[in-house]
RNA sequence: GGCCCCAUCGUCUAGUGGCCUAGGACACCACCCUCUCAAGGUGGCGACACGGGUUCGAAUCCCGUUGGGGCUGCCA
């Protein structure tokens, strides 16, 4: 490709939060600067007033690093670049490539036609205030050359005379993007495809500004809900943030979102970073737009959740045992959670399940599943009678796993069960629920004494009939 | 309405004219393993939107239709 090395950048409006689509488009951005050895450029679109916040900006960046993807210049702020708009506004108006326009909100829409918006009435009345527009060339045609789409072709005639900079000389976003894409030497512009219509606009300002060279251009496919609409804030669970409080890991987001409209080309799906920037290629990028399938991530999230060290998922999990845990916080032992981690690390989807596979080891008594409770026990004609020989057994028996399997398997046996039935009620009465980690390993850390305890409060409990 | 984009299993995708009776992954189902649940293993279900061309040959190229989407703001 070009001889220089590559200028990208990422360029979103601070909202409030990083967005799906955002993150994917910044992703995509790092991984071919990263690829190609160029430069990414982190600029903020704050032209709007009410956008330009710190602290909207700050969770970007928070995000962004987060995420993995650092910058290497920036964050420049649109913001802090209004004297370099007012100058190019300045030039396009001097050169007749722009003029003033008074029309109202109404007045614009009566002077909008079906085919290319706002007619242009005010091209020639003299005016030196109001909002600037662009005037739009009558004929000919803008070609973009885009590395996913191929040309597209855009008739001048439907491009409508659009506004440049507002009544308060501040510039709209075309003005700004044209201007500092220019002034930051962008050599690829990947972005949404949503921005593809205002390209040919972007690339109208640049020719008249005498910018002649054109950036290459990339829209990636848009990431869509189930409904096939581009996401959107008030719809759909779109904030990058809160997909890391729901507990999926970073590498897991990163991975998953690299393969929405991009693939290495063969069956590589769970893939190290260094491996996707090694094999990215904005060829490669798709063209049609891609589902954020949540139940993809879970699987993703699952093996890599799995794939840590021990030590490390022990310590990614503590946020969601120390935050707003479900039992009294001084309950908490570390080392009880942690002797049990390897068990709850291999069940896990999300690091959000973490508090709820091990939470009857730190409550006083466990959260009781109803469901499970009258299947395993008050249904169970045998659960009386297996809670008794459980209670008799464990009174007795050295206190490990190995040996709570034996005698469990042995009771099993004495009634004719297999143990897959035999622990039923005893993973019920002494964890709340039918499902968990492993059942002598859970007893075992729980301790004798509180095993028994839970034991009997639930041979109190049935029916003297069933036993 | 106008302009533009898109179209392979439910979903994410491989496929760039013959290797395709279309491959993988997620999801789903069954079986195996197994103290539950997971994890793992095996197998199954399941797609080239439709119609015309071009070609010896088309999921792949062209045209049209249909369907979906984006844009159409003094937001970006």
């Amino acid at each position: 490709m070009s001889a220089v090395a590559p200028r990208v950048r990422f360029s979103p409006a601070p909202t409030g939060y990083l967005h799906l689509g955002g993150a994917r488009t910044a992703l995509f951005n790092w991984m071919f600067a990263r690829h190609e050895g160029g430069t990414f450029v982190l600029r903020i679109e704050d032209t709007d007033a009410a956008l330009s916040r710190d602290e909207l900006v700050d969770g970007i960046q928070r995000t962004l690093r987060w995420l993995g993807i650092d910058w290497d210049e920036g964050p420049h702020r649109q913001s802090q670049r209004a004297d370099a708009y007012r100058a190019a506004a300045s030039r396009l108006f001097a050169a007749g490539h722009a003029y003033f326009c008074d029309c109202s909100r109404d007045a614009v829409q009566a002077r909008t036609t079906g085919e290319s918006g706002y007619d242009g009435w005010c091209r020639d009345r003299g005016l030196a205030a109001g909002v600037l527009r662009f005037r739009a060339p009558d004929d000919g045609q803008t070609v973009v050359h885009d590395v996913v789409r191929g040309e597209v072709t855009f008739e001048h005639t439907t491009i409508e005379d659009f506004v440049v900079q507002r009544t308060d000389g501040s510039a709209v976003f075309l003005l700004a993007n044209a201007v500092d894409d220019a002034d930051m030497a962008i050599t690829h512009v990947i972005r949404g495809e949503d921005l593809l219509p205002s390209t040919p606009k972007v690339l109208l300002i640049r020719r008249a500004l005498g910018v002649d060279e054109v950036p290459v251009f990339a829209h990636l496919p848009l990431i869509v809900n189930e409904k096939r609409q581009k996401l959107s804030k008030r719809r759909d669970d779109v904030a990058v943030e809160e997909f890391r409080e729901r507990g999926y890991l970073p590498e897991a987001m990163r991975n998953h979102l690299a393969l929405l409209g991009w693939s290495p080309g063969d069956d590589r799906e769970v893939m190290s970073i260094e491996d996707m920037v090694a094999e990215f290629e904005l060829a490669d990028v798709k063209a049609s737009p891609a589902y954020f399938d949540v139940k993809k991530l879970d699987a993703i999230n699952g093996e890599y959740i799995r794939a840590l060290p021990v030590a490390t998922f022990v310590r990614e999990s503590l946020p969601w045992l120390e935050t707003d845990p479900p039992w009294p916080p001084e309950r908490f032992d570390l080392a009880v959670f942690e002797a049990v981690a390897p068990l709850v690390q291999e069940r896990a989807r999300t690091l959000a399940e973490v508090p709820a596979t091990v939470d009857f080891l730190f409550l006083e008594e466990p959260v009781v599943d109803p469901v499970a409770w009258d299947k395993a026990i008050g249904r169970s004609p045998m659960a009386g009678a297996l809670v008794d020989d459980a209670i008799t057994a464990y009174r007795d028996c050295h206190w490990d796993t190995d040996e709570l399997y034996r005698v469990t398997a042995e009771m099993a046996e004495r009634h004719g069960l297999k143990l897959a039935k035999a622990q039923a009620p005893i993973r019920v009465a002494v964890t709340g629920r039918s499902v968990g980690p492993p059942l002598f390993e859970s007893l075992h850390v729980l301790g004798r004494e509180r095993t028994l305890e839970r034991l009997q409060r639930a041979r109190d409990c049935v029916p003297p009939s069933s036993s």
